[in-house]
DNA sequence: TACCCTATCTATAACGG
DNA sequence: TCCGTTATAGATAGGGT
């Protein structure tokens, strides 16, 4: 679509391709809020670029996150046609990531998820999630889960990076609801 | 596109919403090869049908899961680039947020949302304190939180379509054109 | 339900500032 | 690099088979 049809292959001239790239992500996000929209349904997609290790997500890194849960435990909550055939492939991704999660530092992880909790409170959920009218007698023990979980932010934004990584390894968040 | 442009709404007329889910998520698909491909980038995304539990996903549901693990496994990577800003974005947005729950700004739209991310948030922290064993056992967990959360969402969708309507369409959606 | 067709609407490659 | 504009390629709603 352009004055000129361009070949399915990488971009090599880079700034073109860099231009391309955030045209794309914006029109490809735009579609997703598209077809959410239209046809009702949920959705998430993440993109990454690995030449600057920089990600992006839609609607959101965590409901884009969240879907993706929602999709590895598809199966064994509906027997979902879909995943059954693959369950063993994905085993084997599994233990794959299994390895390299061991070598990971799940305590930053903790702390990114919190931050992302944030982040996401404050700005994508009044895009999505318009229909839980009934969840109102929710409110209460959000608010609680909430606070306790802003404290938890709050404190770890007073300590130092290498502190907070103690701190989240110590950490439990129960149920505070 | 189309003989006729249509409104940013859920597509009443099932027969019709059902066309256009199948196409536009082809198109999304292919939307997603393109910019892989000329941008050099990666990416995935992940389609849920709520109306009978099908789900999808690009490039398969393998790598849309890597992708997203990888995407959780940022932050702790390039804290730099990622990270840093996060936290300073979120400082501010603290308090905010405090006031925003604080004024009981909790619309419906926002319960579910909140509820699913603290939801799974105490998942992963039990999950953090049997320090992640395997990707295997957290699944179980993370299975057990999440499907309340499911319930939730299974829940609106039972709700009668002019209430989901009038809910999204009190929803913030922009015009597009 | 699934394709196929095509009139229309939309996305976007190239450019210019 | 970031917008705004323009010419084209691409996506797709409605309708027919």
């Amino acid at each position: 679509m352009g004055k000129n049809k361009i070949k399915h292959e990488l971009i090599s001239h880079e700034p073109n391709r860099r231009v391309t790239f955030k045209k794309r992500k914006a029109s490809l996000f735009r579609k997703l809020t598209e077809i959410t929209t239209l046809c009702g349904i949920i959705a998430c997609a993440v993109v990454y670029d690995t030449s600057d290790s920089k990600m992006d997500a839609w609607p959101s890194p965590q409901e884009a996150f969240y879907v993706l849960e929602n999709f590895k435990k598809l199966p064994e909550q509906r027997r979902g046609q879909f995943m059954m055939d693959q369950k063993a492939f994905l085993k084997k991704n599994i233990s794959r990531l299994n390895g390299q999660l061991e070598r990971a530092r799940f305590k930053n992880q903790a702390l990114d998820a919190e931050l992302l909790l944030i982040e996401y409170l404050e700005g994508k959920h009044l895009s999505d999630s318009s229909r839980l009218g009934s969840l109102l007698a929710l409110e209460d023990q959000l608010a609680k889960k909430i606070s306790f979980i802003t404290n938890r932010i709050e404190f770890m934004e007073v300590l130092e990076p290498n502190e907070v990584d103690a701190e989240i390894n110590s950490d439990e968040m129960g149920d505070q609801g």
